[in-house]
DNA sequence: CGCGGCTTTGATGTTCATCAAGTAAAGTGG
DNA sequence: CCACTTTACTTGATGAACATCAAAGCCGCG
């Protein structure tokens, strides 16, 4: 694990609007010696299901994925999210230990902050924790949407609504690399592995899609808006 | 809708130590004043998928279903809970109208109180705050986790899943009367009403249930753990 | 270049939804 | 309280959707 412990630069990080907004200077400069910051490598774990949550943690940089393993070895994605959207993990404040794990899809840069550091803020400063539990809050709900969203649709919609969650709210663009394995998106959507690849194979032919490798283009989202809200 | 305005008793509510332990006896008193407790009878809905939040909502008495309805009227019923586990509207922090509806399914006491004024009792009191947050977490954390649950189970294991649940997290015995029809099981587990019906039948005739009317008794939880188990 | 993992495609079988038709139960109006 | 209507439940038969299996191709990596 690539472990750098950086210089503290709290007060202008990108991400203090986010949820350290209402905190003072004092807090902001107490709050970065208490602040590491790591990087963590494509496929690396960054949380393990089961350990013990003892440092509030939220994604600086990166991509990753929100999952939980079965005791047969399979996993089930819950959901992949970019920094801004993920604040450390969800069970934070309602658990000893880590429900579910969280790795690395793309080289990611996560902040850690001790949790009990975290806490005592919390009581110092209303109104920093009502915004956080606004903010836990959203990312549970688009949680249980995005699940509820899935669980809708047939294969085909499934996987016309994942591709539009990636063009639309992770890269932001009509092309880009599939950050995960068919098998990950297979675990994501609740279907085999050979009928995502199946399915996407379709979208190619009827040129929906077009794909070089890792790499897709969308060719024609409003077929793929129809098929997403068909399915 | 059975609108009943009751005199302040606050102070002394059984629901006082799961949320508002914190507070001090002046803001308790503070609270009363902006109480309402509703009654609602079965099948009433206390939350209106789109409708502005307005108050801060939590159960007191009963039992209900959290459900969103789809464009072509299907509904999605996301969890079935009892009171202290369950506070207020999920997106009551994070959203301006609810996501979600809420429906009675047995006769329930609701009390509300304004939303404005517990946001300033959660910054006059950080305690409450973080308290909140916990709760709203586990809240959240509960659904998510039943969610993939059933996700992960096939259709027998469902039914073992659901009917396990009922048996020990809402009413605690062997025996009950069925709370739901069948097709809000299968909306709750995503499946077919008939398959519900099919697989219930199944376990009739293994000998795991016995079914009289809505009253449902469990014959046999270790076959029945295990089927949840297995599928 | 050769090995192992990911991907692809086709063939097959299982699981499940859908349809239909009938029965029971529960509400409704006289 | 009874006849009527409607809604929920039940069961079987059918077909569609999807998982699984197997074999082959591709690609990255030592």
């Amino acid at each position: 694990m690539d472990k750098k412990i950086k210089p503290c630069d709290c007060e202008n990080c990108e991400f203090r609007e986010v949820v350290f907004a209402t905190l003072d200077e004092e807090s902001i400069r107490e709050l970065c010696n208490f602040k590491e910051e790591k990087s963590y490598s494509k496929g690396e774990i960054i949380n393990h299901e089961g350990e013990a949550i003892t440092d509030f943690k939220y994604l600086k940089r990166g991509l990753v994925k929100l999952f939980r393993s079965s005791a047969n070895g399979e996993e089930q994605v819950i959901t992949i999210t970019r920094p801004f959207e993920f604040v450390s993990n969800l069970s934070i404040f309602s658990e000893e230990k880590y429900k579910y794990s969280v790795a690395a899809l793309e080289d990611s840069i996560v902040c850690s902050v001790n949790l009990e550091f975290v806490k005592k803020l919390l009581t110092r400063n209303s109104g920093f924790a009502v915004n956080l539990m606004t903010r836990i809050s959203r990312i549970n709900d688009k949680i249980i949407t995005q699940t509820l969203d899935i669980r809708q649709r047939n294969l085909a919609g499934r996987v016309a609504f994942v591709l539009l969650y990636f063009t639309r709210e992770i890269f932001n663009s009509r092309v880009f690399d599939l950050p995960v394995s068919r098998k990950e998106i297979a675990d994501f959507i609740g279907m085999s592995s050979a009928n995502v690849i199946r399915t996407l194979s379709n979208f190619k032919r009827d040129g929906i899609i077009r794909v070089y490798g890792k790499t897709i283009e969308i060719a024609d989202i409003d077929k793929l808006e129809i098929i997403s809200k068909r399915g």
